[in-house]
DNA sequence: AACTACGCTTGATCAGTGTCAAGGAGAATT
DNA sequence: AATTCTCCTTGACACTGATCAAGCGTAGTT
C-alpha cells in the first residue's frame, strides 16, 4: 500500500511511543489519557518488521501476544482439515491480530504479511496486568473484540445472501471506508492482496473476481490498473452493495 | 427441544443458584471456585421466561446485560439495510447472548426465542465490577468472546467454500456435537428452528434445505420426522462435511 | 366441522458462477 | 537477453442451487 510507505521507511527506534503515532485516533488504546497512554506504550515489545509473505502468527502455536498493525497490511488465514487455505480477514494499520486467541491457549489462524509491514507487539500478560489498573484499557479490549464480532456478522450476511457482484461492491466499499477512517483517500488505494486472496475471502473463484473488476470498470464504476483501484462512482457502488439483487 | 423440557417445567424460584445448575460444567463461569461461583450467582438478575417468538434482545436497543440460555433455544438475527432478516447464530443452553454488544452501546442483533425458554440475565456493570475482583471471571469472558470469534471463522470457511450438501452435513454435526457437550445424545435431537431459519443461517434456500434432508434420509445418513432428527451414520456425515466436494 | 395459515416437500426451469483452458504481462532469476 | 514464474484476464461450458409453482399435512381459529 503505497499510502503507508512513509511508515515503512521509518522503523520505530528503541522504545515505541504511542503519543506521536499517527494511528492513535483509531488504535486499540483509544480513549486512554496521556498518562495512561504512556504506561500502555511501555509494555509494547519488540517492534517487528515483516516482509511480504512472512508469518506474524502461525496457526497452532501458543498464544502470547496481540499485535497491532502499525504499517502495511496482513491477511488472516485458516487452514482447514483438507489443508486448504481460507482468507478470513484483511488487516490494515491500527487493526489488531490475535483477538481470536485471547482466552485460548493456541492461535486458530495464521497471520501473513501482504507487504513490508510493521507491528506493535503487546504481550498479553502485560496487557492484562495493566488493564487491571486501567479500566479504560479493558473497555478498549472489549470494544475491539465485539467490533470484530460485528464485522463477522455482517460478513455472514454478505456471504450467505449476496450475489458475486454485491459481494465485490461491498468489499471495495469496505476497503474504501477503512482507508478513509485512517485519513487516506476513500477514492483510490492499492489492494495489497491478490485476486485469489480476495476470492478466498469473498467465497468467489479468482476468475469471478477478475471478471467483476472488469465489469465494474466497463461500467465506469471503478478504474483498475493491476492492484491500484480508483472508485469512480461511490453512489452506484453503494446501490449495488445495498439494493443489488439478492439470491434468496 | 424436548430434551430440555425438564428445565422448562422448573422455573427457578427466587435467587438463582449456579451450584445446582446442570449447565455449570459448560456455562460462562466455568473455572470459578465454589465461593466465586456464589458471588457470581448473586449478580444474576430477573430470571426471565420467554415464549416461542418472543424477543430477548431487540436490535438497536441499548446494551445493558448479557444473557445465558438456561433452557430452550434462540436464534440471533440481523435485519439488514433491505429489511431482510438473516439468522447469524443459534443459541443452545449455556451459550451467551449479547457478546457482540460488549463494549458497544447498542445491540447489533436481535435474539428471538425458538421455543419456551429461560435465560439468566447478567447486568454488565455488575459483571464488570465483579470481574475486577475475580480474574478467573474476566478470563471466562475473554474465552467466551474468542470462542465466538472462532466459530465465526469456521462459519466463514463453510459459507465461502462449501457446497450445499457440505454445509448441511456440517450443520447437523455441529448441532449434534453441541448437544453431546451438554450431556444429551449426539444421535438424536429436535431442531427448534424452521427450515427457513436453517436456510437463512447456511445461506441456502429453504427448498434446498428440505431437499438435502430428504436426500440424506434416502441415503440412510439421517432419519427425519418433522423437526426430530436422528443421525444414523455419523462417519458418513463427517466424510461429507470434511472431504466432501468443494467448489473452489 | 370448516376454514385459514403456516411450514414442509417435491418438481420444473434457468441463471449465476465454478471449472477448465489458453494466453498475456510483468517481475524475478539465470 | 532469455527463461521461468506468478498473477491476471478472458472465453467456453457445465452444474449447482435459486426461483417459481403446486400440493400436502398439521395446528390454530372461527
Amino acid at each position: 500500500m503505497t499510502d503507508h510507505s512513509a511508515h515503512q521507511a521509518s522503523p520505530p527506534t528503541g522504545q515505541l511511543q504511542c503519543q506521536g503515532c499517527s494511528l492513535c485516533t483509531h488504535c486499540l488504546p483509544l480513549g486512554l489519557g496521556p498518562e495512561e497512554l504512556k504506561r500502555f506504550a511501555a509494555i509494547i515489545d519488540r517492534p517487528r518488521p515483516l516482509k511480504r509473505g512472512e508469518l506474524l502468527v502461525r496457526q497452532g502455536t501458543p498464544f502470547t501476544s496481540l499485535y497491532v498493525v502499525r504499517s502495511g497490511s496482513f491477511k488472516q488465514v485458516v487452514v482447514d482439515s483438507g489443508y486448504r487455505e481460507h482468507v478470513t480477514h484483511f488487516l490494515l494499520p491500527s487493526e489488531v491480530a490475535g483477538l481470536d486467541a485471547v482466552g485460548e491457549a493456541i492461535h486458530a489462524t495464521s497471520v501473513v504479511a501482504l507487504e513490508s509491514s510493521f507491528v506493535c507487539e503487546l504481550p498479553f500478560t502485560s496487557l492484562e496486568a495493566l488493564s487491571d489498573r486501567l479500566p479504560a484499557l479493558r473497555g478498549a479490549l472489549y470494544r475491539c473484540m465485539s467490533q470484530e464480532l460485528h464485522r463477522d456478522q455482517r460478513l455472514h450476511c454478505l456471504l450467505s445472501f449476496a450475489t458475486a457482484e454485491r459481494r465485490m461492491a461491498s468489499f471495495l466499499l469496505d476497503m474504501s471506508a477503512r482507508h478513509a477512517e485512517r485519513g487516506y483517500s476513500p477514492f483510490g488505494f492499492q489492494l495489497a492482496m491478490s485476486r485469489a486472496d480476495i476470492g478466498s475471502f469473498l467465497g468467489l473463484a479468482l476468475e469471478t473476481v477478475s471478471r467483476l473488476m472488469s465489469r465494474f470498470q466497463r461500467r465506469r464504476l471503478i478504474a483498475i490498473e493491476g492492484r491500484e483501484v480508483s472508485l469512480l462512482d461511490l453512489p452506484a457502488l453503494e446501490a449495488l452493495a445495498e439494493q443489488g439483487d439478492t439470491r434468496r
